[in-house]
RNA sequence: GGAGAGUUGGCAGAGUGGUUGAAUGCGGCGGUCUUGAAAACCGUUAAGGAUGCAAGUCCUUCCGGGGUUCGAAUCCCUGACUCUCCGCCA
């Protein structure tokens, strides 16, 4: 959410933001309805204070014997107008809100302006030692060398849910468990990181305080009966573990790294990109979630991004670093790196990872403060998160870098002690 | 699922219609005292909004929403959450 005084004072810098992000620009209306408001809050505001001050002198008069039935009537007809005006007000409160919660955060000045995907730009690639994109030999994608292995099934999982809800089996299972314990393990021991295990489903609360709605309601899997929803990312119950309270500064940065299941909807992506586990309706994912003081939270994007990169050159999978450009920005970040990893049979980057700042975006809509150390004044925290990273596209990296010509998966030496074995056959 | 109790400031905890934004205690901050510290004592201590260059003035807020009233933390309705007991269950 913005501020509505700084839309108020910088209406041409919100409409720029607004158009690199192609969102829908209501700035005109916004402040319109914003000095409507204040009208409106100005006129009622005379009358209450008019109000308070006879209702005090009715009771002195009350208590000393007198007859107040005068100034009773007269506060009555008051007491009307301001119900009316009361009303107003509330109308167009609700009309201006309507209107706020669909502005998208602005992109940092450091963001290339951009239109989509396409205008993303490449920061930095890592590629393991010894490492070639050239394949002599023919490369069994993910879907191939998870039926010949048996580790994972796309079909039953279809069977026992839909398309998109894979199974894992036997070292495949293992496997996975195996790459989330080894990233808590890294993120806790290396990187400072508190784990947390947060519920699964979220009220709308906390699905407005990370800025997943109004605007994605449609990709997100719905409890009607209780109104809860399947949260999405680890990103949401996290961040709001701290919705609605006052922080001290000394306790910042807060660091969290949590795993869990993650689902998706989709809704209106079917398509070849859909194949095995490129998208897919639940996948596991170990979230980093920062909250840090406004003047640190750019470092703190460089350092999260570091920290999800670590996970990557400790299990040698080649990957490539994206700053997005404006308008591949989600909805409520400011500024964003994409982590993708190599798939050989694809012939192609896999977005793993998505390092994002949103300042104090969820900030202010989830109502997380911290009271300065310096004046006792209260300010908005800034949010940051992380993947770190989501085990599907990243399994797709290992299974099919790390296969033998015979068609087998040698485990990343980093993940055999999870493991306990070293090839997979 | 059934029955009951509760939700007040950073925390604990008073307050059942009229200077109650809210007693008291703790905590925090400032000061006195002290070589220094502790103790003791004194003072101070909310957030959001409107307006204003500012000082200030005003409005709102006692879990959320609605209502009664000239006036509500206080009365009524409703929702959420917490606790206790019973039932069910991993």
């Amino acid at each position: 959410m913005l501020d509505i005084k700084f839309i108020r004072e910088n209406p041409e810098l919100v409409k720029k933001g607004i158009k690199n992000k192609n969102e829908k620009d209501t700035v005109d209306q916004i402040i319109e309805l914003d000095e409507k408001r204040r009208s409106f809050i100005a006129q009622v505001e005379e009358l209450k204070a008019q109000r308070n001050s006879a209702s005090q002198q009715i009771g002195q008069i009350k208590k000393s014997g007198g007859d107040a039935s005068a100034q009773i009537a007269e506060m009555k007809r008051v007491g009307d107008m301001i119900a009316d005006l009361d009303k107003n007000l509330s109308g167009v409160e609700e009309q201006l809100h309507n209107l706020l919660i669909w502005i998208p955060n602005l992109p940092n000045e450091t963001v290339p302006i951009g239109k989509s995907a396409d205008d993303n730009v490449e920061v930095r690639q890592w590629l393991p030692e010894g490492f070639t994109f050239e394949n002599e030999e023919k490369v069994l994608d993910h879907t191939e060398l998870g039926k010949k292995l048996k580790i994972l099934d796309f079909e039953r999982g279809a069977k026992i849910t839909g398309s998109g809800f894979p199974v894992y089996m036997g070292k495949g299972a293992q496997l996975e468990r195996a790459l989330i314990n080894f990233m808590l393990d890294y993120h806790i021991k290396d990187h400072g990181y508190t784990e947390v295990i947060p519920p699964l489903l979220v009220n709308r609360e906390s699905m407005f305080g990370t800025g997943q709605l109004p605007k994605l309601e449609e990709d997100m899997y719905l409890a009607e009966k209780d109104d809860l929803f399947t949260i999405p990312t680890a990103e949401v119950p996290i961040t709001n573990l701290h919705r609605n309270e006052i922080l001290e500064e000394n306790q910042l940065p807060i660091n969290y790294v949590g795993y869990t299941a993650c689902f998706r909807r989709e809704a209106g992506s079917y398509g070849k990109e859909s194949k095995g586990f490129l998208r897919v309706h639940q996948f596991n994912k170990v979230e980093m979630v920062k909250l840090v003081k406004p003047e640190t939270s750019y470092d703190e994007l460089e350092s999260i991004t570091n920290d999800a990169e670590d996970i990557l050159k400790a299990l040698k999978i080649p990957y490539r670093i994206l700053m997005l450009c404006s308008g591949d920005l989600s909805f409520a970040a400011a500024k964003c790196y994409d982590i993708e990893t190599w798939s050989p049979a694809e012939n192609k980057w896999l977005e793993a990872s998505s390092c994002s700042n949103f300042e104090n975006f969820q900030a202010r809509r989830a109502n997380i403060r911290y009271r300065k150390t310096e004046n006792k004044k209260l300010d908005f925290v800034h949010t940051l998160n992380g993947s770190g990273l989501a085990t599907s596209r990243l399994m797709v990296s290992i299974l099919e870098n790390y296969q033998t010509p015979e068609g087998k998966v040698i485990v990343p030496e980093v993940l055999q002690k999870y493991t306990g074995f070293k090839i997979i056959d």
